[in-house]
DNA sequence: ATAAGATAGTTTCATATGTAACCAATATTG
DNA sequence: CAATATTGGTTACATATGAAACTATCTTAT
């Protein structure tokens, strides 16, 4: 005879995609009120500071693929970076459409004021795994980005 | 000569907390879409669900704790599930604030539909990695978690 | 050269979310 | 046993966010 079919357990504290949502958050959460504390930055300003440190004269549509945000939410970034004076908008010479985004100065000090803290952050959160852990970390969380999006490649 | 100082630097494609946040962002949008597509359930109704299935009678305020919703997104997610007919509210007798909440009938059978669903879900995910790395990574995270929400203790 | 897409980016609108104010009930304190 | 503080939970309001519509420019095909 048959056993009776128990259903699957499921418990939410060991479901990875609730484990990675919560840590996330709790993460992002930190070092949003680190941005917006000391600088009135939000985390989508940052990283359209920090992809348009890394390349100069970058368009909103790259900036978008780089650090993932849809095209929305780059255009309000970057209308309030232009507004506070850290971004200036040039229009792109062969193509009327585009724009190239650069940092002012401001915009310079202020990216260069941010990257030690954060960098801070990120070593406080990773003190807690020896630098093996690290590295295993890092490649386990690439082969999960790769299954959860093999259409973007990020990293 | 003492050189150059550099400015240390930032890759947003290697830094943690951005790593993290998209991670998990995809995962979450994978399985979002499926709740929402197949049952019209939110997220938060998903986890509100999965405690209450787990442990039948439970306030609300313990569903914040267990599933980290704030006050305000229990309430709402509560509500939601009532008005669907998936969960039932019972004046708790000793203190007439709390309520105990119950799936119904109908809620259990959904909760039925969707476990297998999930766990698919996140099977599907971890097939990139071996038996040994998803365990790896399950503790990594939950090192992290210690270090980046010390005050709660979750998992 | 021109019509029919496609692309870069912004604006609009509807919904989701968080904070603070709030109500009711219980616990605490003098 | 009042008065006060605390807790469980909801409501109201202000802001954030995403989808779709829109404008302007560029590309492609005829």
């Amino acid at each position: 005879m048959p056993e009776k079919t128990h259903p699957a357990p499921l418990r939410l504290a060991t479901f990875l995609p609730f484990r990675l949502s919560v840590l996330s958050n709790a993460v992002s959460q930190r070092i949003a009120e680190l941005y917006d504390r000391e600088f009135g930055l939000s985390i989508w300003q940052w990283r359209v500071m920090a992809v348009t440190a890394d390349t100069p004269g970058i368009s909103a549509t790259e900036i978008g693929q780089r650090t993932q945000m849809d095209k929305v939410a780059v255009s309000r970034a970057v209308a309030g970076l232009i507004e506070v004076g850290y971004l200036e908008r040039r229009p792109s010479t062969d193509d009327a459409r585009r724009s190239n985004l650069l940092l002012t100065p401001a915009g310079i000090g202020i990216y260069e004021l941010i990257v030690p803290l954060a960098l801070a952050e990120e070593a406080q959160l990773v003190s807690a795994l020896s630098n093996k852990e690290q590295s295993e970390l890092a490649r386990l969380m690439g082969k999960l980005a790769k299954a959860a999006l093999p259409e973007r490649d990020l990293w």
